[in-house]
DNA sequence: TAAGTTCATCGCAAATGTACGATTAATAAT
DNA sequence: ATTATTAATCGTACATTTGCGATGAACTTA
């Protein structure tokens, strides 16, 4: 990115946003979640079986999900175990709503 | 990409969600998005000033919003006007909710 | 200790995304 | 016709994302 030296200052709100939504930007995510919703929680190779992907793709993907807080792993040695991490997805979720849930101005438009 | 031989099939609701989270994912474009929530529609100009980026880039991230179709331009020489896409937004605003909206099975995890 | 299992991380290649200035296109006003 | 205004598009540079195979780390089991 070359925002050269202004870097823009967004709300809090707005970045966490866009960031959330950024980590749901790939199917692959999305379906990992899915599952997550409803098998509650999951083991990597499970999904290795799930998803047409590589091992190290799909490490990947749980990673950027891990980052964006949406899911966290716990040791289960030798697997770990994913599951959704409740704060943070209610978080996105109130952020989501709040976002589409604004009534948006259809007249006045000239 | 190189997803090499396979394109994964992933469900049309999984591909369409994560088409707009994609679209959500950049908080320059949220800030638009938001602003057109509240003004109910806006010229590129109008944004220019409010977003301290070149028109052009603000320009191509009108244009990723569009093909996303969450606005629509509508000429008004010499100016275009952009409003959210009504229909998309309730679309994007259902996938959204029904995909946070699952009951996540929080015990069972072992 | 050695071998096996599970998963993360590294290194690479290719595709996409983000930003800019310059240019072009379309229309309005003079 | 010329000029001004508005906004899209082009070309470029650099960063990030996505994917793979190979390797490494951590822990179990034999």
């Amino acid at each position: 990115m070359k925002r050269s030296i202004k870097e823009i200052a967004y709300l809090e709100e707005t970045e966490e946003l866009a960031r959330f939504a950024k980590a749901l930007g790939h199917p692959t995510r999305i379906k990992i979640l899915n599952h997550l919703e409803n098998q509650s929680c999951c083991f990597t190779g499970d999904l290795v079986e799930i998803i047409p992907l590589a091992q190290s793709t799909i490490s990947q993907h749980l990673k950027e999900l891990k980052v964006a807080g949406l899911i966290q792993g716990e040791v289960n040695p030798p697997k770990i175990k994913y599951c959704i991490n409740q704060e943070n997805w209610e978080k996105a979720k109130n952020l989501f709503s709040s976002f589409f849930g604004k009534e948006i101005i259809k007249s006045s438009c000239k």
